[in-house]
Parts: C-alpha cells; structure tokens; sequence
DNA sequence: AAAATTCACTTTCAAAATGAAAGTTAAATT
DNA sequence: AATTTAACTTTCATTTTGAAAGTGAATTTT
C-alpha cells in the first residue's frame, strides 16, 4: 500500500479510504458475516472482483485474517484482527453522523441511542462478540 | 449524489468515501485553511481539478459553505458546516487508529493524549475554534 | 460413481474516475 | 498598462471500477 504522506489520517485513507472497505468490516463487525459468498449479499451489491481486491488489501494491510473453514475447505472465513475491529468507533461515529444528518437512516433506534450515551459500553460489546 | 443503501455508513461513505474529502475536511477543520490555494499545499498534492470537483460536492453535500472574502474578491474562502464539523469525531478515531497501529505517525503526543483521555473536550475545544 | 451444485474466486472488456499539465478569467498588485 | 495571483477548467493519457461470464476445487445429489 502506498502511503502519500506520513499524516495519521491520510495514513488510514491509504488503507480504507474508498466506498467499500468500510462496509466489508461493517458486514463483518456488525452483521457477524465471514465468508465472501455472505459478503457478496449486501444491499449495496459489490461487484465480485472489486470485494476480491478488497479483501486481499485488507488481509495485506493486517486488517483481516483469512482461514479455511474445517467442515468444509471450499469456505473461506474472513475474520477481523485486532486492527480491524479497532475500526468499530469509526463505524458508530459514521453511524451517528447519518443518524443526525439523514432522516432516512436505517440505523436501529437502541444502536444509535447506545452510541450516544454509552460509547465505550457498546464499543467493548461489539469487540467482545467478535473474538 | 447516488445513494446505494439506506445503510448509515454507506450514506457516510457516499459522501466522503474516497481519498480526499476527508484530507479537505481535516485541513480546514485542524490547520485552519480556508483558501483553494491552501487546500492544494497539502502534503498529499491533490490535483487541481480533483480538488475542484471534490469541493463542488462536499458543498452540495452540506458539509462545506463557500464564501467570497470582502477584501480580496478573488479569494473564495470554504468554511465546515455543522455537517461537517461534525465528522471531527471521525478525524480523531483515524488518529487514535494510527497512533496505535502506524508506528511512522506525525500527530503530535499531546494531540493523541488528549483524544485519548478527553475526547469530547477536544471535539468541543475544536468545535469552537471554527465558529 | 457420475452428475450437478456450491464456493471462492479470475478474466475480460467497456465505462468512469484519476492525475498531470497546460490553459482561462477575473481581480489585485506593481 | 503590464504583471501577477486566485480559482478554477480543459485536455488527454493512465488507472480503477463495474458488469458479466468463466474457472477449478470441494461438496452434495442422484
């Protein structure tokens, strides 16, 4: 991954900074998704090639970590590292911000209240389920 | 703007999902710029017309107002909405991200240690400095 | 055991976005 | 009046994206 400048914030965009990164650790954090077939399901509809780059970016920039599944070796499971679930305050902060800004947000009214008053209850939660 | 989901984070990422929005954003919201001239400075060296189209959209997002300066009409100068100074929160976990987990890091110590202990005071302290 | 299906991709190719460089226009400065 | 500056716009080559079809190994069905 190229970096373009040695600013933090710049430093994530060069890791996560397009239209889909983001939604692939939100369908992995949030949705509990693991595999590319469950992935590939989401509202937004990726094309296959585009999640496979993505997925290979995110497993090479340590964000993801790839395994064969033991029952079946045709799956592939996608499971977020540390690094990735560390991502998850920016996802609530995204989530709040559309809960602000866009009526027609999606978000379930316990989330985006849970975010609101208890942030880091919610954070470690989320955190706990994936591991 | 094309809206792929009614998902809160996609709504975000339809917005500033690419690899500059934010850089504009964090450029006037921590360093102050307010001038096209500024925002092309930056270490990252965004081309001309990238910037261009990107501050057309970031203000027909709502997320930045331009304005012409009284005393030099030639200079257009982009302010953050409450919109946008709301993605601050943002800025700030991408930092805190980075402190962690990208050793080359430029914010400053006290900046990190702020985020870290007084995240909302920092938000308010910034906040405050653009209105 | 053979055939069909599933999963995780890869390939192809057209369309859209990006990036570098040069050009434009109005306003301010010399 | 001539030059410079600020904020773009245009052009065009390169890169990325997106849709669709194709591949191969593993599993399930017949």
């Amino acid at each position: 991954m190229k970096r373009r400048s040695n600013c933090p914030i710049s430093n994530v965009l060069d890791h996560v900074g397009d239209k889909w990164s983001l939604l692939i650790i939100r369908d992995i954090a949030l949705y509990g998704k693991q595999t590319y077939k469950a992935l590939l399901e989401s509202d937004e509809s990726m094309a296959t090639n585009v999640l496979a780059t993505r997925l290979a970016q995110l497993e090479e920039s340590g964000i993801l970590a790839k395994q064969t599944d033991a029952t079946d070796k045709r799956k592939k499971l996608y499971c977020l590292t540390e690094q990735g679930r560390d991502f998850i305050p920016l996802l609530i902060d995204m989530t709040l911000w559309s809960a602000k800004y866009d009526c027609d947000t999606a978000a379930p009214a316990a989330f985006v209240e849970r975010a609101k008053n208890d942030r880091d209850g919610l954070i470690s939660d989320l955190v706990a389920k994936l591991k």
